[in-house]
DNA sequence: TCGTGTTTTCAGTAATTCTTGAAAATTCGA
DNA sequence: TCGAATTTTCAAGAATTACTGAAAACACGA
């Protein structure tokens, strides 16, 4: 690492060292770590030269981060080199990241485990095993889709909503109470907003 | 793979695929696999059997499977050898994971986020830098402690709260336009509860 | 304590993944 | 269309991670 500050080189290290448990290589947590303290979106160069990376690790670097969303081309008028950005929003950043491991991680498993139910048990082993995945297929349905819908709402609302915390328990119960003294009164809780 | 049958053998192999993606290798997700879905507790020579690994790679798996808590020891009365289980609730599975996900992927970038918070910036660069790790910050440290939070609720609740996906925002308003309506009813909403 | 059945460790090998420099491809202005 | 600037691909080597068999350690009944 050339020239960097002694607080990037400790993120941007940071990053790398935790990259494989993440599940992506330490140049690519590396470079992601730099683009995201950089003020000004940077050049493949800048960070080949300033993480001390080969030009061509950079280039399948960036290709990784992209297809992650996690970072974004912008060009700088007058020059035609690609330079990158990390966006803002850390609210955005921490969608994409949860679309996209849902993309790669949840459903393929949720296919497989759609085909598995349809399948004719042939043996009591065969039964039991059937019913443990559709045990975890439900789970990970609910939760996929649950995601899918708290992705939805405003980044205000999601703060909002955690930081409740567990009180949300009481939110619900009271929410039920409502519902069964006016039944019309609270009957637009069960719709969907932004 | 030995004497598996075709339903357990297609799951067991796309554990073993999805291995790599999960942060766990094809046999340790394999050996989960095969645990997941066998109605009686297995033990090492069983499994290593079925999976045909070695009998020391087997033994590295459970032990890696027991440290994530995803498996655990059952004693089977009249034998010496130990013999593992998943836990039955799809729910506390789930649960484990994310707990142990949290303290070894979050919690150290946590630490090394905090300490960079402390660090007194140099230039205009670093007091960006050091900005934007305080947004990563604040963020992580939000929906981790929402995460623990959100732990403590009941199964029931938490699949409650999920079945209701966006909705949420409705209630979250509902609940607001009664605080402000009258605080003292409702401000047990506020408290924490299991 | 010994001996047998069992689990764990470990050093070596195999497999996979990462990184590189060089060459090829692409882009775009002249 | 050419050519310079830039990015991408690729094959080979380097580094890391996974897997194995053999030996060591352990547990426990006799």
């Amino acid at each position: 690492m050339k020239t960097l500050s002694p607080l990037t080189a400790q993120f941007v290290a940071h990053f790398g060292e935790m990259g494989s448990r993440w599940g992506i290589n330490r140049t690519v947590g590396q470079i992601y770590a730099l683009i995201f303290v950089s003020e000004k979106p940077l050049n493949a160069d800048e960070i080949a030269d300033a993480l001390e990376f080969s030009r061509s690790n950079v280039s399948i670097g960036l290709k990784e981060l992209q297809s992650w969303r996690l970072v974004r081309l912008k060009h700088q008028s007058g020059d035609r080199r690609e330079y990158f950005e990390a966006p803002q929003d850390v609210w955005e950043i921490f969608k994409s990241l949860a679309e996209e491991r849902r993309r790669r991680e949840i459903d393929p498993t949720l296919s497989m485990l759609r085909a598995a139910m349809l399948e004719a048990p042939s043996t009591a082993a065969d039964t039991y095993a059937q019913n443990r995945m559709k045990q975890m297929h439900e789970l990970i349905e609910l939760s996929s889709t649950w995601f899918d819908d708290v992705q939805r709402l405003s980044p205000e609302t999601l703060a909002r909503l955690m930081r409740m915390g567990s009180s949300v328990k009481t939110v619900l119960d009271m929410t039920d109470k409502l519902k069964v003294v006016g039944r019309k009164k609270t009957a637009s809780a069960t719709g969907v907003s932004q």
